[in-house]
DNA sequence: TTAACATTTAACTTAATTGTTAAATGTATT
DNA sequence: AATACATTTAACAATTAAGTTAAATGTTAA
């Protein structure tokens, strides 16, 4: 399941530019959106089917939620991914 | 465009199960769908989104269309999570 | 407690995806 | 040419996904 929701999650591109976005550091979900030319709503969606992957996490500070990448779950697509390439990572 | 196209072809499960499918060798069109619980019909799709992701290839042999792997897209998908994890192959 | 701000959730619309059945296409065989 | 077989394409129904606007929630500060 979890390798499905990671797959899912980064075939959008709107939620991969996110992804992208957040690699420098946590930003709000404010300036998330700000970088966007969709709504605030549509953005609030994309970062909950990330969180839902495990992709991101939140944490509150005050009025603002901050949202940073969690790379952990890449390892599994990758895994998947390398596995069907069939290489062999000692080769 | 062929970054979005792989990660969408790839964010289906029987997609991915088509792809672990054909890892040992081409398969017919027939021999595929055999292997699944959908309509030859719904196989025959999920095989044309695929090949428009150029992941796997065909070609006839006389009634039989026989579709193999290919990974070299693959390549792509994988720089693309790898950078973002923010590792460094050599590190 | 009221007002203001940040963000999410709800309700709704539209578009895309997946599956089904039935018809169409391509190839081989008689 | 006619039939049979393998596969795809078309037409349709059901589901999921993504976007919008408006309402709701959580937090801070007056």
């Amino acid at each position: 399941m979890a390798l499905q929701k990671t797959l899912k999650a980064l075939a959008d591109p709107i939620r991969r530019d996110i992804l992208n976005t957040l690699k420098p550091g946590a930003l709000s979900a404010g300036e998330i959106a700000a970088k966007f030319s969709v709504t605030d709503a549509s953005i609030s969606r994309h970062l909950s089917v990330l969180k839902d992957a495990d992709l991101i996490r939140d944490n509150r500070k005050g009025k603002f939620i901050y949202y940073e990448i969690n790379v952990s779950v890449l390892e599994e697509a990758l895994l998947w991914i390398t596995d069907l390439k069939g290489e062999n990572e000692n080769a």
